[in-house]
DNA sequence: ATAGGCACCTGGTGGC
DNA sequence: TGCCACCAGGTGCCTA
C-alpha cells in the first residue's frame, strides 16, 4: 500500500477521532500479523489516552499516556476503517464485521476504528516512548523527505557510495524514509533519470535535482489525499487507498506523457519489483 | 558491510 | 464455472 503519502493521508483522517481520546477497549482477533503481537497487547492498550498520533516513515505512532507507544505499519493491504464518529455532517454507523477485521479499537468517544489487513503484512507493537526511536523497526531509517535533515548534500553524500541502480537505492529506507516503489516510478520519471543507471554514476546536479523532485511527488500526493478524505468522510470512512492518477506508473504500453514525447512506457522488473519509466525520455 | 533473492500472505485478473 | 499463472503500494532475513 501504503507508502508515506497514503500512510499520512490515514494518520490525519484517524486523528480526529484518535488523539486526545481513551480507548475504552481493543479487540485483538488474532494473535498476531506479520508478527506475534506483544503479550497482553489488548490489556495495555484499554483505558489508555491517546496523546498523540505521529507518522515516522511508513509507520504510525500512538504516543499513550502510559508511557507507551502503539507501532502501527498498514503492509501492502491494510486499511483503518472509522465509524461511529461524527466527521463533518456526517456519522457512519458501525458496519457489520468482516473477514481481515483483526483489531478493532473502541474509543471511549463512540469511534470505532477497524484495521483490516487480508494479506498481514501489516504489524503492530508497542514499544517505550522514550526510546522509541531505538527500537528494532525504526533505528536503520534514513531522513524523512519532507524534513530538513533531507538535502542535496546528504543524498550527494548517501548516493555517492552506492553501486546499485537508483531504482534499488531510493527504495532503500535508510537512505531516505517513506519512499515505495509508486513513488520511486513517479520521482525518477520526473528527474528523467533511468531506474537501472547506478546510484553513484548520476551526475552531483540531477542527483541535487531528487531532492526538491522527491518533495514535490510526495506533496502533491499528500494533498491528492487530504482531497480524498473528504470524500470518504461522505461516503463510508475507509481510509485506505486513495484515488490518485500516476505518470508513469502502472502505464505499461500507454504513451509517455511528456510534451512532444508520447513513446510507450515500458515496464522492466527490478530486483522483484516493476519500473516503469520511458526508456526515451529517462536516461 | 552490502547487494540480491526469498519469504511471508490473500485476492484479483485474465487466459484457456 | 474452474483452474492456473501472474500480479500487487513492504520489508526482514538469509545467502553469497
Amino acid at each position: 500500500m501504503p507508502e508515506l503519502p497514503e500512510v499520512e493521508t490515514v494518520r490525519r483522517g484517524l486523528a480526529p477521532v484518535m488523539e486526545g481520546a481513551r480507548i475504552a477497549k481493543a479487540d485483538v482477533n488474532r494473535p498476531n500479523l506479520r508478527w506475534p503481537f506483544p503479550d497482553k497487547m489488548s490489556e495495555r492498550l484499554t483505558g489508555a489516552k491517546i496523546e498523540r498520533l505521529r507518522r515516522r516513515s511508513k509507520y504510525i505512532l500512538a504516543d499513550l499516556d502510559t508511557g507507551e507507544s502503539l507501532l502501527i505499519h498498514l503492509g501492502m493491504s491494510g486499511r483503518m476503517l472509522i465509524s461511529g464518529a461524527q466527521l463533518g455532517q456526517f456519522t457512519h454507523d458501525h458496519p457489520a464485521p468482516e473477514k481481515h477485521d483483526h483489531v478493532v479499537f473502541h474509543m471511549e468517544n463512540g469511534a470505532r476504528i477497524t484495521f483490516n489487513d487480508p494479506r498481514r503484512f501489516g504489524a503492530m507493537d508497542l514499544l517505550n516512548t522514550q526510546t522509541a526511536d531505538h527500537h528494532k523497526l525504526l533505528s536503520s531509517i534514513g531522513p524523512e523527505p519532507l524534513g530538513n535533515s533531507f538535502d542535496e548534500a546528504y543524498l550527494t553524500d548517501a548516493l555517492s557510495a552506492k553501486g546499485s541502480p537508483i531504482k534499488s537505492a531510493l527504495l532503500d529506507q535508510a537512505i531516505v524514509a517513506g519512499l515505495g516503489n509508486i513513488y520511486v516510478c513517479e520521482t525518477l520519471y520526473r528527474a528523467r533519470i533511468s531506474p537501472t543507471r547506478k546510484a553513484n554514476k548520476i551526475s552531483k546536479q540531477r542527483v541535487a535535482s531528487l531532492v526538491p523532485i522527491i518533495r514535490q511527488v510526495l506533496s502533491d500526493a499528500i494533498e491528492a489525499g487530504g482531497s480524498s478524505l473528504k470524500d470518504f468522510r461522505q461516503a463510508d470512512g475507509d481510509l485506505g487507498y486513495f484515488q490518485h492518477s500516476f505518470d508513469v506508473y502502472g502505464r505499461e504500453g500507454e504513451s509517455c506523457k511528456t510534451e512532444g514525447c508520447g513513446k510507450s512506457i515500458k515496464r522492466i522488473v527490478q530486483s522483484g519489483r516493476s519500473s516503469f519509466y520511458c526508456p526515451t525520455c529517462q536516461r
